[in-house]
DNA sequence: TCAATAGTGTCTATAAGACACTATGCC
DNA sequence: GGCATAGTGTCTTATAGACACTATTGA
């Protein structure tokens, strides 16, 4: 029974609780957003926190299956890009005892996200459960360099995007301004996206954008460059 | 009893195994090292094997803590670099069952490890323990990819060098020749090291070069460039 | 003075950044 | 035509790499 196994796990000192959290970030409104639920138990209950589960053998392949579990169950969303962040440990962070938490981090559109799941800006926010506040900064701060040298940014758009747009989101996330033939230059560089013949996008009454897509090769990880972005 | 704990371990379906292994890295005549150890309990007896403990509540403050406790009482080294790599987990991995281990490495200069202690060359890795091969080859990708753009080969070198030693290092990780003027500037800018005034390292019949040292920012901490190496 | 390694000054090639311009579409 | 945004050609500057040289020591 759940309960029996719970006390079991509390009460046994050699034994450390697994979990793994998600920090599921995307851009809302510009802001680089992160996606948080309500806890529902103690401890830190009625408190915001990172989606997060117990590693279970029985349910879960590995701990990106767990991480996955947990973008699907607590925030009701899946990522192609999903990618372990690091470990945080100890005594202190769990109130329950000795504990380990995997982090994995997702980048998606927010349109893929239900208007359920709370996505409160990484810029304002609140004081969460646990660690979960110091591993949201660490995991922005993280994205925020990779966006430096990858094509992290582009999982942050949908299937198909401008090059306009595509720049509006790495400098979002770099804070500086880009040169248009600059940028256009080390994109294709990059060998990351194609051109979508023929369609072309409206966003005012001005010059319709040329549409582009990620290759497939680049649907689920990263390109990088040697020399930075 | 430590015995039925394991017992309880084994049986229980809910509890996975957790344990941290290190890969402590070296470089011994020229060539890139691990440091690996001879099981002597099941399963995998008798086969090689990274140093790896069990993460234990009362012992360990934290994962790391359990990695540095590991390479102690394993490899009987120290090191002041110890960095997270990842974490491999899942239910075939092990053969006692369901399993995650927190993977860190090291990175030390071979004067610091026991002569007991069997260093192999990662080129000529035999086969290992485990998913400890494909561990060690993701770990060494890892760290001659960092020697592109950080400082982090210095580890691998005494406290006191000169600059041809260090290039050295950096040529080994990088596998291609560098040139020595091209090599100083782009040391001095990282801010990496300072001259120890007055001492000269004789290698031969030849010039003396000066000695270096890592400024103390930078004796447990990576330099990084922005545009690599 | 020769061999061997240490160390430096400077030219060249390449890549990043700046800037000026042309293109398209709606009013 | 005018305005707003899309997109491109090219000059300038910064950085990486190549090369030629000088310096110091022991034999």
């Amino acid at each position: 029974m759940r309960r029996t196994e719970k006390l079991t796990r509390l009460k046994d000192p050699m034994t450390p609780i697994l979990t793994v959290d998600a920090v599921l970030l995307t851009l809302l409104a510009g802001e680089l957003s992160v996606a948080l639920i309500k806890r529902e138990a103690t401890p830190f209950k009625g408190a915001w926190a990172l989606p997060g589960v117990y590693v279970k053998e029985a349910e879960d392949d590995s701990a990106k299956a767990a991480a996955d579990r947990a973008l699907k169950s607590k925030a009701g969303a899946t990522s192609p890009y999903l990618e372990e962040f690091g470990t945080r440990s100890g005594p202190a962070r769990d109130p329950r005892g000795w504990s380990l938490t995997v982090i994995y981090y997702a980048l998606v559109h927010h349109s893929v996200i239900p208007a359920a799941t709370h996505l409160v800006p990484v810029a304002k926010l609140p004081g969460l459960a646990f660690d979960h506040a110091e591993i949201v900064g660490s995991v922005v701060e993280r994205v925020r360099s990779k966006a430096n040298y990858s094509s992290l940014p582009v999982f942050l758009l949908e299937e198909k995007f401008t090059l306009p747009e595509l720049q509006a989101v790495y400098e979002t996330l770099r804070g500086k301004p880009e040169n248009p033939a600059n940028f256009q230059r080390k994109i294709e560089e990059m060998g990351l996206i194609e051109m979508v013949p023929g369609e072309k996008k409206v966003s005012g009454r001005n010059r319709r954008a040329q549409v582009y897509t990620v290759i497939k090769a680049f649907r689920d990880r990263l390109s990088v460059r040697e020399r930075g972005l």
